[in-house]
DNA sequence: CAATTACGATTTCACCTTTAATCAAAATAC
DNA sequence: GTATTTTGATTAAAGGTGAAATCGTAATTG
């Protein structure tokens, strides 16, 4: 029963999915990971990740001199989180109505079509 | 070929949905149907709507001394443009993560499903 | 016509977010 | 062992958002 997941803002998002693909990590392996696709200044990246700790939706190991970063909820958490808030706003909070457009008309190949239909069935029988 | 769509706010959301039922209205026509939803103060309201009009969101009809206003874009257009980069942000960009992680959630219904269904077989007929 | 009300325009103010820079202490290099 | 570099802590400034209040002027009421 994870409280209530504080906000997390559009730039803390991209050092979370960092910290979920392996953690701990130390403040310099998460702003090496994020030169790849932001140019933030390592200051930046560091600042993100004090806000996320003092949020406390980053957790600092400080056995060590130089701290160590992780995650405290699972990204599937987060996102459900978010989703839910995002849902409620954007579609009137009707998760249908927003699958249906998505469906309707997002890029979906033939294989993701038919694992959704194959999601649909089990949850149907259930 | 909507241009790109200026981020909106979650409280201008709100106006936003109330515009989009009906349109134009005035001022006090939208402040009446968001004081039965929120608590917000006739200014605030006011406040919203200038800024939506501002970001060109919103269209203002100066022809009467009391003006109306209007959304410029349908609410379809804006749900995309905002689900797009919501689904970027937290599922990485792929559609299907995000189908799939709430498809598998239920709080949908039978009908929900088969009617899901439907479209993701006329999807694939295509 | 004078007083009051209504409306639109402008301004406010605190908090959050982005994007850092500066400062201090600890570690490392010479 | 002093100088330099690294790391962490603190501070900062600009822009967006929430939530209004104030100020003029136009309209309405008496």
């Amino acid at each position: 029963m994870s409280k209530h997941i504080p906000n997390i803002s559009e730039a803390e998002w991209e050092v979370m999915n960092v910290l979920w693909e392996r953690a701990p990590q130390t403040a310099n392996e998460v702003i090496a990971s994020l030169q790849a696709k932001t140019d933030w200044k390592p200051k930046t990246v560091r600042t993100l990740l004090d806000r996320l700790a003092q949020k406390e939706v980053v957790g600092i190991n400080k056995n060590q001199r130089i701290y160590t970063f992780y995650p405290i909820y699972s990204q599937e958490e987060c996102q459900r989180a978010e989703a839910h808030s995002f849902i409620k706003r954007i579609y009137g909070g009707t998760v249908k109505s927003m699958l249906v457009q998505f469906m309707e008309q997002e890029s979906l190949s033939e294989e993701d079509i038919k694992e959704l239909r194959t999601i649909l069935n089990k949850n149907q029988k259930k």
